[in-house]
DNA sequence: TTCTCTACTGTGAACGCTCACAGAAGCATG
DNA sequence: CATGCTTCTGTGAGCGTTCACAGTAGAGAA
């Protein structure tokens, strides 16, 4: 008539209730549960069903206690936050991490290093071992926690090229260059000859490549780059339309705009309706990234899109397999170009 | 001459080392570890002064394996990821609650329930005490996962009033009856008098409510409220975009709407823009939620701000409390009128 | 038969921590 | 002087796993 457990959460089954009930070892238990190796067939199905009768899930924390490993990983956004959280692309990489590391059940954990303070308890916490691994979203050049936890030798996948770390880490990225370049092409192939370029941060990859292929498709084309097309903003929207404001004031026979990023290309097109020039009759956009803003957009924007689901599941799989043993890995996914009303 | 750890990650310290190197016992430093109490000042110091030298961190699996506690806490997100992960509201909500749980040394895992099978999994992870407590977005009604959850026993906090669950579930969420008055009235202190509404989902409590709201202060001012008025959407973009044209279609003479929602409202300015109705001259526009995407309108929108900072700062203290074995509480937190240009 | 090899199983010891308990020392109280 | 109380400290046990090792049984080879 008593109550076992008054209002509180029910002690779960250990692997020794489930050995029991099986009628086998905790080894045999813990072989089943690890692969299932040198195990005969009669004690797997034992086994199996006892796990389904009890309801045994393994406890991580004594697994992780005697293996070393915690079988999780971290999601570490270091630097401006804003950014970031403004920034769609940015869910769709957290939600493809997730993803991603569910299906190998593993848990991701998710570190916000803003102020320092905060850095410097997330890299003792990761140097101490309570993450396998670290998936870094930081395209700042240079980032201090990064080198640290390089440095730790904790298993380390960046989206985008790093630009101050060696080159032991790995990284996944879109092919900024050829992304560009393509883009690029697209719009000399619209007739349009006096293309400006909106770039992004150039203490970034993405600001730099994007930037690099912008310039090698004129030259190769026989156009000479004008300086006075190029102005470089900071990925947010605002930067955008201030961006677009300094070029029609130094070059307004401009004839098209390569904009490195679908939100700075929503300012773009603010500025220029403002402006009174029609998109894309009188001057074509083009954006990146192929977000949300995109499609939003008034005209929908012609885009770059970045394979935001497939750079999310290498970086998982280079991470898992970093930690496994294997060396570090660079991987560079093609983009693709999307054709909207802007250009 | 030998490497002691070639290429790997040194074993860290552990609190036995801290003991030696203080010259106390185990006993002693695990007292200092967890609030001091019981222990001399000298040993005190002796402890922080080892801790620093060794660059000793608590092994967090051995503490949990005895504790039975995990010291961390999931944040879910089961129903439509989409509408979520394009909602910049969630951005804040989960970088709020990261920080707030940051603060408190708590690690937050990222839960995403989308498919049938995840839900599963992520259910018997929970369950099977992996964390200590839940922080549930999921204004979807009746939620199987949140009354699962419930019932197990798992501290829960909901963000936004649930409909389905019993009254034993807490939650944290803004005023989104009064922040509808607040806008309602507003618009009748303009010298508004066809007010129409685009809501949110009514299978939420924040559609309901809102809708509420506007029909009270109609009500309380004299005006009949008039169905041709009411249209219903689903947060995004594009439902406000189909909204405002069916009002429109309906009721021509509208001099002014309430949008349930800032990404919905700029759906709604499309299509006046559109219709060629001047904002704010022939129609006022409110929405609710201050997102980003309020001031990156034109006109920026005169909205409602949720107070997203506090809202999962609460989240977080209520959750901890709840762990810590206080019953379940409701917070409501008030709203505020952001003036801007659109109303 | 005897030995070896393979396939499988059980057993203790650890992993690093917290908790309960026992005990010591200091001080006031009877 | 015994007794109690408070403050502090050390010790052993045990949390639920995995891992190394020892051991068993059966098959095949010598």
């Amino acid at each position: 008539m008593t109550m076992s457990n008054p209002g509180g959460r029910r002690k779960p089954p250990t692997i020794h209730d489930v050995a029991r009930e099986a009628g086998v070892s905790r080894g045999t238990v813990s072989r089943v549960l690890n692969g299932g190796h040198y195990v005969s067939p009669a004690a797997q199905e034992a086994v199996d069903a006892a796990i389904r009768r009890t309801g045994y899930v393994v406890n991580r924390h004594a697994r992780s206690l005697i293996t070393g490993r915690s079988d999780s990983v971290g999601f570490l956004l270091t630097e401006p936050q804003e950014r970031f959280f403004e920034d769609p692309n940015f869910n769709v990489l957290l939600r493809g991490c997730t993803q991603a590391l569910a299906a190998h059940d593993v848990p991701l954990l998710l570190m916000l290093a803003g102020t320092e303070d905060e850095r410097r308890r997330i890299t003792r916490y990761i140097t101490a071992g309570h993450v396998d691994g670290v998936l870094l979203v930081s395209s700042h050049s240079g980032d201090p926690v990064a080198e640290e936890l390089r440095e730790a030798g904790v298993p380390l996948v960046a989206c985008g090229k790093p630009i101050g770390l060696g080159s032991k880490v790995s990284y996944v990225a879109a092919d900024d260059r050829d992304g560009a370049r393509d883009m690029v092409r697209h719009l000399l192939s619209l007739g349009r000859r006096r293309i400006g370029v909106v770039t992004g941060p150039l203490d970034t990859p993405g600001g730099v490549e994007r930037l690099a292929g912008y310039k090698e498709v004129l030259t190769e084309a026989g156009i000479a780059v004008d300086e006075r097309l190029v102005v470089s903003g900071d990925y947010s929207r605002a930067s955008g339309e201030a961006g677009a404001e300094r070029l029609l004031a130094r070059a307004p026979e401009m004839d098209a705009v390569f904009v490195a990023s679908d939100l700075m290309a929503q300012g773009v097109l603010s500025a220029l309706h403002r402006a009174g020039r029609r998109v894309p009759d009188d001057i074509a956009v083009g954006g990146f990234d192929d977000s949300p803003a995109a499609t939003a957009a008034t005209p929908a924007l012609t885009t770059i899109r970045q394979p935001w689901d497939r750079i999310s599941s290498e970086m998982v799989r280079v991470l898992l397999a970093q930690i496994g043993g294997e060396d570090p890995a660079a991987v560079i996914l093609p983009t693709e170009l999307v054709r909207r009303e802007s250009a």
